[in-house]
DNA sequence: CTTGACTCTGGACCTAAGTCCAGAGTTTAC
DNA sequence: GTAAACTCTGGACTTAGGTCCAGAGTCAAG
């Protein structure tokens, strides 16, 4: 196969393959005579398999290391399940994070109809700004 | 207030002071006879400001936006509640996309459990590969 | 009046994961 | 046999939000 068919059917750009091969994920492929690369089809797999990996939260280097351990026939369900619960932990972590900024988010929203409001007020909204005198209370460093 | 304290006080470095000021976050504070920046202590303020709205997710430019809006007197609570509710939006969306990935990942652990495991398989574990044939049905690319 | 801490400029560098480019050569379809 | 589509190299560029640097000048405490 070569590039542009590989990267089609893998759903990425010719440029993307050619990066994977930079970084290691793809090993060098053969070549024709041309110069060409010439992939065997399960490149395709690998690719995908790749992007897989990525979706769920994982680095290109996390991802070349666990394609790695593939390679040598070290990596076992056991050997690489660790990696598949440290990514439930973060994506655990990102969520209480952002549950959190969405509650600060709605309180604010709340004491904006309150009339408590912490954005408008010190953004300079309901109060005009005296522009007279850089000394105003209500002024933010300008 | 030397660029010192101000980015003490605010928890930032000054490099980031300066790098504010670049991108018009601060204005152009006055300077001593010597070159030194002076500032107004409200600056801290407006620098606490935007780490915050930093922290609800919005970008760099947006939040220069908004405080120019502030600058300008044109900012309401009105006029920026919208951000606000765009800035939940996005963290639902967040929120989703990772819950989706949780499961499937959850989901994949499990098939690891009751032996329908996809990554380890795929990725060369359980059964040995067949080192010396490239052409190997279970090998990804390589 | 010395010493150490602070500040100045402005441009280079960082991370992550690609994307884009020119100019040259190759392959394929008609 | 020719035109269109493909591929090659390798280095520069992108986004976001900073971070780091050298070499020079300034400030504050003792």
């Amino acid at each position: 196969m070569k590039i542009g068919q590989v990267a089609s059917e893998a759903d990425v750009t010719i440029d993307t393959v050619r990066f994977y091969e930079r970084r290691g994920l793809l090993p060098e492929p053969g070549r024709r005579p041309s110069g060409f690369r010439e992939y065997p089809p399960s490149t395709v797999e690998r690719i995908r398999m790749a992007r897989m990996l990525q979706n769920l939260g994982f680095t290109l280097d996390e991802i070349i290391e666990m394609l790695h351990a593939h390679d040598a026939g070290t990596a076992t369900c056991d050997s690489e399940q660790w990696r598949l619960e440290g990514a439930l932990d973060r994506i655990d972590t990102k969520i209480a994070e952002l549950r959190r900024t969405r509650r600060l988010i709605t309180t604010t929203i709340q004491e904006c109809r309150t009339g408590q409001c912490r954005f408008a007020t010190r953004l300079g909204g309901d109060v005009p700004v005296d522009r007279s005198n850089g000394t105003a209370e209500s002024s933010i460093g300008r």
